[in-house]
DNA sequence: ATAGTTAATTAGAACCATTCTAATCTATTG
DNA sequence: CAATAGATTAGAATGGTTCTAATTAACTAT
């Protein structure tokens, strides 16, 4: 546990600032999971896998809460929500400019980094309206070699 | 009906042609949603919202089969889902190239034409996989102007 | 046309991710 | 340490979607 902060420390802490400064209390629930989400680098989960994740891990929180946290650390700017799967939402560790790779077929989700994709003209947002960010979804499926 | 038919004569057709060579059958329900969907130009249709389109048009048909009609269209190349709604799907009339606007406050959802977006660089697609399509989100806020 | 076969439709139940509720607990502040 | 505001919780409720099993409609070959 020591030795795991350690390791992780940097992106937990800034966790615990960014709670801060959003005026969310660094409960106990709230930083496991911070830790559960951060400690890996970057990563694509739902709402019940995170709280499997806790189980396992021996933290006692609700699916209630985990839900609310998702939520609190999106809007706090430590997480994105990516919506691409019917009924089902993924929450993004990696905040930074990146797009997605997604196989409709297996669900599987992975990164592509912001470098990679250039959008060579950015049509006119609709009047009375501002962009706030640009997804890049890439549709792939698995072909047998 | 007879002047409404004239009138959205051709996508109709051309829906019952690609149905036939589905192999679905040409149901008065499928044949009523499809004039429904493809006598306007281009639209952007929740499940529920055909269904009530359809109960306001005298078209009895019941949610399970608008359900699966979206879906077997969609599997023929009629429609197109498109996920950007937590827990719930819009279909799209507009099967041609072009991305969308969205903006998430208002669960709007606006085309933009294909040539007006081009990717400079597309990123190498996982092995053994193949890109099926690109989607790009634009994601917008209203602002008071 | 008609009988037989296959596919489609249906109402309603079931499902499942998510949100809500209102009671309990915990962190903070004075 | 008490008061207060915020957080957590179990379980119920919600809502879009899918499933089920029974009925109905379209197709096929005679």
């Amino acid at each position: 546990m020591i030795r795991r902060s350690l390791r992780a420390g940097a992106p937990l802490l800034q966790a615990m600032e960014q709670l801060k400064t959003v005026g969310l209390r660094p409960t106990r629930q709230r930083l496991a999971l911070a830790q559960l989400l951060f400690e890996r680098s970057s990563r694509h989960v739902t709402a019940e896998q995170l709280h499997g994740e806790a189980r396992g891990a021996a933290v006692r929180v609700s699916l209630a809460t985990v839900y609310n946290t998702l939520h609190q650390f999106t809007s706090a700017g430590l997480l994105r929500e990516v919506v691409i799967d019917p009924g089902r939402s993924y929450f993004d560790t990696n905040t930074s400019d990146h797009h997605h790779f997604y196989d409709q077929a297996h669900c599987a989700l992975s990164d592509i980094p912001g470098h990679a994709v250039s959008l060579a003209f950015l049509p006119q947002a609709p009047d009375g309206s501002v962009v706030e960010r640009v997804e890049v979804i890439v549709h792939i499926r698995k072909v047998p070699r």
